[in-house]
DNA sequence: ATAGTTAGATACCAATCGGTATCTTTGCCC
DNA sequence: GGGCAAAGATACCGATTGGTATCTAACTAT
């Protein structure tokens, strides 16, 4: 046989690519065609529908996005170096061809508003992960005694989450680092009030 | 005649309500027709191409939204309630009718990335246009002696912009205010660190 | 009253959309 | 090496896209 799984994932791939950059509705199966150089076909046997290629899409990109954030932060040892290593990864974001056309959550969200239901459900889970790892490192800090016992949690993972979000916004309308690396240096105040 | 400038305020102001809740490039030109009651071929006497149409609804978009912040800034007298009076702009943008879809600012840089410069620019001056206003407000704190003179103003509103976005944009894909909320919060905490 | 202008409606255009039915090719199994 | 199932290509579908040419109806100026 023709390797039909690795077929799949050029689709999965390439395709993310398109739709984090020209968006998902902006995307045509003939795009993907042609960035993969597959048939409509070939498309049609891998996947029921554009709808369900956009999950798959996406889904991928979400995987990507914290596999990546992930290592960033088990690499390093401390509450402060951990929240580092995530400024460092949103701050080198858009250099990393990996991620063209900015941050996959707020793009999804944005877009699939109301016309895109199962788009928004797949954006409003990224959020609620995004969420939970960045309140386990602050939990996790707070048991190793490197932040303030009575942080509130929720709240400054919220914080951190709609900080590094705007600034990422705003980097690339600007496309230059300023605004993100401002955010950056904000949040890090943020980590020294939290520490003890 | 029949009344040309109300005909053409009419579909401005349909299309950008549907341009900001479905997306510029999902909302076709025969959604408009049905919206305003009107027929493509008076859309086309009225606007050149549905770019056109495009720029002139985000700029109505844009219009409505820095006249109702310069209101509130007004109204208010110190710089605590002036940016207090930011904050309920935001926290209660939701449920205000006059945005459906959320930030115009936001919505059009997310969209607009590499496919449509004409858009892209205008969300880019819109956001210079916010960072104005905010670093303004900055400024005059200044000058009435009620904000520290050392005060890094490019600094601060770049923080401000991006959290507050941030958290419309949480609070938009979780459909509450929490986020609205605690960005809020966040910043009145800010406010207090910059106020002598 | 009528001629001229303009707002808006109608009818069309080629191109593209998402999707499918069908055909050909490929590679594995016996 | 012949049969068979799966992978992918080709050719098509009706609907919709942005856009235009043309026609009609409404108002204005004389």
């Amino acid at each position: 046989m023709r390797d039909a799984e690795a077929t799949k994932n050029t689709i999965i791939r390439e395709s993310a690519d398109l739709f984090n950059t020209q968006g998902y509705k902006a995307t045509s199966i003939s795009d993907i065609t042609r960035a993969t150089g597959y048939t409509k076909g070939a498309i049609y046997r891998h996947f029921e529908s554009k709808q369900d290629l956009e999950q798959h899409a996406l889904r991928r990109l979400s995987k990507i996005m914290f596999e990546e954030i992930s290592v960033s932060i088990k690499q390093a040892k401390t509450f402060k170096t951990k929240f580092e290593a995530v400024f460092s990864f949103f701050e080198n974001y858009m250099d990393e061809p990996r991620y063209k056309g900015g941050c996959p959550l707020m793009n999804a969200a944005v877009e699939s508003d109301d016309s895109n239901p199962v788009l928004r459900q797949q954006a409003f889970n990224m959020l609620a992960q995004l969420r939970a790892s960045v309140a386990k490192l602050i939990e996790n800090g707070i048991k190793n005694k490197q932040v303030r016992p009575d942080a509130d949690v929720h709240y400054y993972s919220t914080i951190f989450i709609a900080t590094l979000e705007g600034g990422i916004m705003m980097s690339k309308l600007e496309r230059n680092k300023d605004a993100i690396r401002h955010t950056n240096e904000h949040l890090r105040k943020l980590v020294d009030e939290l520490s003890v």
